[in-house]
DNA sequence: GCAAGGTC
């Protein structure tokens, strides 16, 4: 293994820039049964001696370079890569790294990018051997796993820098500046022209299209107006339990009594149909960063941003494989023997690996699921104790992915389910469900899957179940679901927007900007937020939209194949916003200047919605008016369900939780003036 | 100060 030693590579090395500080380990311990462990300035580094050549093998942390310009104003074309410690002062840590690399370059004589196989890990290096001046004889090492096979087979045949790939990055990082940097300049200094007010707003390929998504559920929910139906509950005796049972829903209330009368007339209901069948659930698949994040917010209540930072840390110290991973697969190359002998030495866990042995019989073998990753496998303990000084939070995120590694190799489990249909003659039917566990498998240790059982006894066909009473409920239906946090992160990743690194980054600074806020784990939408999606739909469609995202792939890909060049992608990217920026700074800045004063509450609108204060259009605000006509819409189908005169119909989706926040203002509203608005009166 | 993308 790693031994310190004398750290003086000498003259004449080939100095190796790593992605990262583990990446630069495993490296070393790749091409040498000895890398010698050093450090400069802090930073870690290793020399080794492999195939009589003599590496220096020195991390970066991630960019060590970013986009910056000293124009201010928009449209602003002009940028350049700047050290990111100078132009981010959350990057203060990677100057160091920088300075390292800068003092190891000195006395080398041959350079090789190391970094992940991917564009991003080609812009990283390339930026670095670019600042050493040295990028047009360097060589490029690929390889897709960090095992010593791929890596010495990607060291004994290095090749030349991969330019397309390295100008498809490029490329990335410049039309994400473009659009993002004008366009969150355009929203600033248009609230600047009008209101002389400074305030930091943001647009970008990734959190516009998130942004608006999460304005769209708010504006579905505070327009929902509930539709009433009714439904026949009968209360029946299963296995000396009383169980409540949906027999039938109708749109109209005659209908739903009608039948109720009927089956308390009868009293009894039918056995219509009994099954069993039974059930093997698989292990699930290891995690990936995704699937942690909907885990822990289900079992923990963590935020997809929580989870992932804990995760961070848990890897920082040691415990925990790399976090920002999309695999569900375990590859051969991992001990996992190794792992479940390393938790079997930590107290708590002795029983679940003992379990574990027992079901397998000692044969481990992970349920691997579709889902790849070029540069890292699923998150999984390295088996390593955690040590006194984490916080709970930590130990029950630890324990979480602990239980998933360890039920992803156990049995599957065994369940029993049940279906009843019953009947009465002439009333449709109602089914019932009941589960009972045979052999919990693997969710003996990730108990949070475990099914709540319900026995139901075994029935015959034509069985008679006696009714001990029925009766007649009023139900509404269900308002469209508002997003959590959870779900916005899962929405972008169904959409292929950001990475497994910004996702859960991007809904918080969404936060940060003031466009959305909780409300009881529930994501909505503020005034400024349904403001500037708004103004970017209408202004700037385009960095609303995924489109944007598939777009910029297709140019990227052609890049990389060599089909266009960098600079025709820029250029064009350049002109079209030049167009849609000037257009915007000419005609549209006061108006947009306005709306986000209106909304800051920085301005009074000139004439107002007597509902809310916001700016009126016509009589009301836009949300009003469209609440006002969801309300006279609905109405024909109450009254033909229930008959309501209007003013009960007002009363009623007034008082309703589930009536939409703005319908339920307006309701409030017309009651209070006592009016029925037109086509309401009928 | 503003993006999205890496990682401490």
């Amino acid at each position: 293994m790693v031994r310190a030693g004398y750290c003086s590579a000498g003259f004449g090395y080939t100095l190796v820039i790593a992605e990262k500080p583990k990446a630069a380990r495993k490296i070393a311990e790749a091409l040498s049964d000895k890398p010698i462990a050093c450090k400069l300035g802090g930073i870690p580094y290793w020399i080794v001696t492999w195939m009589g050549t003599r590496y220096v093998i020195v991390p970066a942390a991630g960019h060590l370079f970013g986009l910056t310009t000293d124009k201010h104003g928009f449209p602003v074309f002009e940028y350049y890569w700047a050290p990111l410690w100078a132009v981010d002062s959350s990057s203060a840590h990677t100057r160091r790294f920088l300075e390292a690399i800068k003092k190891l370059a000195r006395h080398a004589v041959r350079f090789v990018n190391a970094c992940d196989y991917d564009i991003e890990g080609s812009v990283i290096g390339y930026n670095i051997l670019r600042a050493l001046g040295v990028e047009k004889r360097a060589l490029r090492a690929k390889f897709s796993a960090l095992t010593r096979q791929d890596v010495r087979r990607a060291f004994s045949r290095l090749e030349r820098l991969d330019w397309d790939m390295i100008n498809a990055g490029l490329a990335r990082h410049e039309l994400d500046w473009l659009w993002g940097i004008n366009i969150s300049r355009a929203l600033m200094e248009s609230l600047r022209s009008v209101t002389g007010r400074s305030k930091v707003l943001s647009a970008g390929r990734v959190q516009s299209p998130t942004l608006v998504e999460a304005v769209s559920r708010t504006i579905k929910r505070n327009l929902f107006v509930p539709l009433p139906y009714f439904t026949v509950t009968a209360t029946v005796e299963l296995g000396g339990k009383a169980r409540r049972l949906q027999v039938a829903s109708f749109e109209l209330r005659s209908e739903a009594q009608r039948v109720a009368r009927q089956l308390r007339a009868t009293g009894y209901l039918v056995v219509r149909e009994y099954s069993e069948y039974v059930e093997r659930i698989p292990p699930p698949y290891p995690f990936n960063l995704g699937d942690l994040q909907v885990e822990a917010s289900r079992i923990l209540g963590f935020s997809p941003y929580y989870t992932q930072k804990l995760a961070e840390e848990l890897y920082l110290e040691g415990l925990i494989s790399y976090p920002r991973t999309n695999s569900q697969k375990i590859p051969p190359t991992i001990d996992i023997s190794a792992i479940v002998q390393a938790l079997v030495r930590q107290t708590r866990y002795r029983e679940l690996v003992e379990y574990l042995l027992r079901a397998t019989r000692g044969v481990l073998r992970v349920n691997n699921g579709p889902k790849e990753d070029p540069a890292h496998p699923a998150i999984h303990p390295t088996g390593e104790p955690p040590h006194s000084g984490l916080s709970k939070n930590h130990l029950r995120l630890y324990d979480l992915i602990v239980r998933r590694f360890l039920a992803s190799m156990a049995p599957p489990a065994v369940l029993v389910r049940a279906r009843l249909i019953l009947s009465a003659e002439g009333l449709g039917s109602a089914s019932i469900t009941g589960v009972r566990i045979v052999s919990p498998g693997w969710m003996q240790i990730y108990y949070w899957a475990k099914p709540s059982e319900e026995y139901i006894p075994r029935l015959y066909r034509g069985q008679r179940i006696q009714v001990k009473s029925v009766s007649v409920q009023t139900s509404y239906t269900q308002p469209p679901e508002l997003h959590t946090k959870t779900s916005l992160v899962k929405w972008m990743e169904s959409k292929g927007i950001g990475t497994e690194a910004t996702r859960a980054r991007i809904v918080e600074l969404l936060f940060e900007r003031g466009y959305l806020r909780s409300e009881g784990g529930r994501v909505q939408a503020t005034e400024l937020g349904l403001t500037v999606a708004n103004i970017l739909q209408t202004y700037f469609p385009d960095i609303t939209s995924v489109e944007l995202t598939r777009r910029f792939e297709e140019l990227l890909e052609a890049i990389r194949m060599g089909k266009v060049s960098k600079d025709a992608v820029i250029s064009e990217a350049r002109r079209f916003l030049a167009g849609i920026l000037s257009e915007f700074k000419v005609k549209s800045m006061h108006a947009v200047g306005m709306e986000l004063a209106y909304s800051l509450g920085l301005l009074k609108p000139p004439r107002q919605c007597p509902i809310c204060g916001r700016r009126a259009e016509g009589e009301y605000c836009s949300y009003h008016e469209a609440a006002i006509r969801k309300i006279v819409e609905a109405y024909h189908e109450w009254r033909r369900r229930t008959g309501i005169t209007c003013r009960e119909y007002l009363e009623k989706l007034a008082a309703m939780r589930s009536t939409g926040k703005w319908v339920r203002e307006a309701a409030k509203y017309l009651l209070a003036r006592n009016v029925c608005p037109k086509g309401l009166t009928a």
